[in-house]
DNA sequence: TTGTACGCGTTATCAT
DNA sequence: ATGATAACGCGTACAA
């Protein structure tokens, strides 16, 4: 079924098929209304190859994320691809792995497949290193990037982000006014998001006019759903005449990780150790006891990032950077 | 950067670049490695749009699942994505929800996106009114269709999926011969999966020769991250004195609903109470205690549906149906 | 308002 | 082994 086909039981020529298809107003109504009619009937719509062919487009926006089984990352990419579809978009998931490598072969693909646009989900991203952000800076070029959770300057790079600094800086005073004189911050990646929130940690300290302690500063290794691995590392710490009475979490999982560490330390929680997570995440009401977490606006982040993306894509002006703040969730580690 | 550009650079004509681009025999080693020099210097690579007219096909493949947020979803969908694209196919995901309308229309989409297979993550895509079900026979006739944990018997429709009613069956078995006496199977889903555990709950009841109980077969109405809200439901079961000492459930963030309920009723663990989850997701192991859960090897599962799904592409033969079994991974909650 | 004809970049079928 | 050329199905200038 072409739109030859349907040019052919209208009799009209296929030009004015596409003129109705695609809402033209040149064309008379009654002519519309008896070709929209054979279109109904033999339940016609357009190859999608050759709109796509002729347009250069397929209405099509590439979501690319590190892991889309995380549950942090999992619930970004179920909001922007709902908001995507209702915008009328379709989405193409890639999962890239940590890796620079994986990740560049990643948006290389999606730049094949000739997406209308990308998004990255995560400030995994971004790296450190800005001579490695190059491949991003390339895709810009060609396509309107646009960037979830990750700060990054460059044309045609749309952001939307937690202010990750603030709302760690916040968390630390808090936790401080909170007579918590030990806060051990536990981080599990050197992202420029994680960059940001240990900076946020550490302005608190000083703002406090306390001393840093890189002791307090304390990176685990192992992967994100290795909760045994994060109690163990933490029991660690205690041999080490490590001594805090609060930690701070880059993450939920790693705050669950915590909470497992001071059932076997028998710390009690809150009285004696205080725990507060990242993300408010499911995990947050699922642990016990309940978890303490800053919640950083995950789906309107996600809302935004569509209407964003959706309003460059029409070629509407669009701010470059939009930053929500995040606020502590109180449950029952603090 | 089309393909006439390489003709041209190369001094041969356009069917010879095409036949290099996918490896045809029929051509000289020595104008294949100079068309190959200039496809690399110019790095140039085919445009989709026009293969995909001439193919009908861009080596896609539409995920669809009701919702790409909930824990074991979003891994199925990962392990998913990383096969299809280790085995050089993109992958459309399309979140569908939980009602048959958007189902519906979801796959419709997907259709229309000329998808060269689809695949439908999670039992609750098969309807238990048949009828409801031939929207998938209908796209079942264009493209192949792959179910995760759901058992269709259709033309051109695979399933993989884990035994549930044995599992189930087996884990109710486990608990009476535990001396469990009264046994909860609570679940929130009528899937086709959903009514399979029912059913091995029911047939263990019946075979160690007790009286099925309706009062002990509940069904929790809301959403699958209200863990208060499983946890009240719960306690409101006290109140109609039905008398439990042990809570199977149908999902693991169920069975942390029944943690909660646990620690509000003052109930002991495993001692007074025992509990069973189901997934063995990472809720196993952040909830406290620890749950004892089916492992239903959901992995193994996803890396067999894309086997089976390349080979099908592939136009190899292939068995339209597989399970697997699942396990008891004995935690801390029995 | 409507129709004709060309271009989009491939693949594949013919000849040569 | 290689080249010319016809599909593939649509959008759209341009002509009428």
């Amino acid at each position: 079924m072409t739109i030859y086909d349907i040019s052919e039981k209208a009799g009209v020529s296929i030009a004015t098929v596409s003129r109705v298809l695609n809402g033209s107003s040149n064309v008379s109504p009654k002519t519309k209304q008896k070709v929209l009619d054979v279109i109904n009937e033999c339940g016609y719509s357009p190859n999608v190859f050759a709109r796509g062919l002729g347009l250069d487009s397929m209405n099509c926006v590439g979501i690319l994320c590190a892991d889309s089984s995380d549950i942090y990352l999992a619930k970004a990419v179920y909001y922007i691809e709902q908001g995507l579809r209702a915008g009328g978009y379709n989405a193409i998931l890639a999962c890239t792995g940590y890796s620079l490598e994986t990740r560049k072969s990643s948006l290389e693909m999606m730049m094949k497949q000739r997406v209308d646009c990308v998004i990255l989900v995560g400030s995994s991203f971004i790296e450190s290193n800005d001579a490695d952000n190059d491949y991003i800076r390339q895709a810009a070029e060609k396509v309107p990037v646009m960037l979830l959770n990750a700060d990054f300057n460059c044309p045609n790079v749309y952001c939307v982000l937690c202010d990750d600094f603030k709302s760690t800086m916040d968390a630390t005073i808090w936790l401080l006014e909170h007579k918590r004189k030990r806060i051990l911050y536990l981080y599990n990646s050197h992202s420029y998001s994680a960059i940001r929130k240990l900076s946020g940690y550490r302005s608190a300290i000083l703002m406090k006019e306390m001393e840093l302690n890189k002791n307090y500063e304390q990176f685990f290794e192992g992967k994100r759903d290795d909760i045994d691995g994060m109690r163990d590392f933490l029991l660690s710490l205690g041999k080490k005449k490590i001594d805090f009475d609060a930690i701070l979490c880059a993450d939920d999982s790693l705050a669950s990780g915590a909470l497992k560490y001071a059932k076997v330390a028998r710390r009690n929680i809150p009285k004696d150790l205080a725990v507060i997570g990242y993300n408010n995440s499911i995990l947050t009401i699922t642990c016990e006891p309940e978890l303490t977490s800053v919640n950083n606006h995950l789906e309107d982040q996600c809302n935004q990032l569509v209407k964003s993306c959706i309003q460059v894509l029409s070629g509407v002006e669009t701010p470059q950077k939009i930053i929500f703040s995040g606020e502590l969730v109180e449950r029952y580690t603090t």
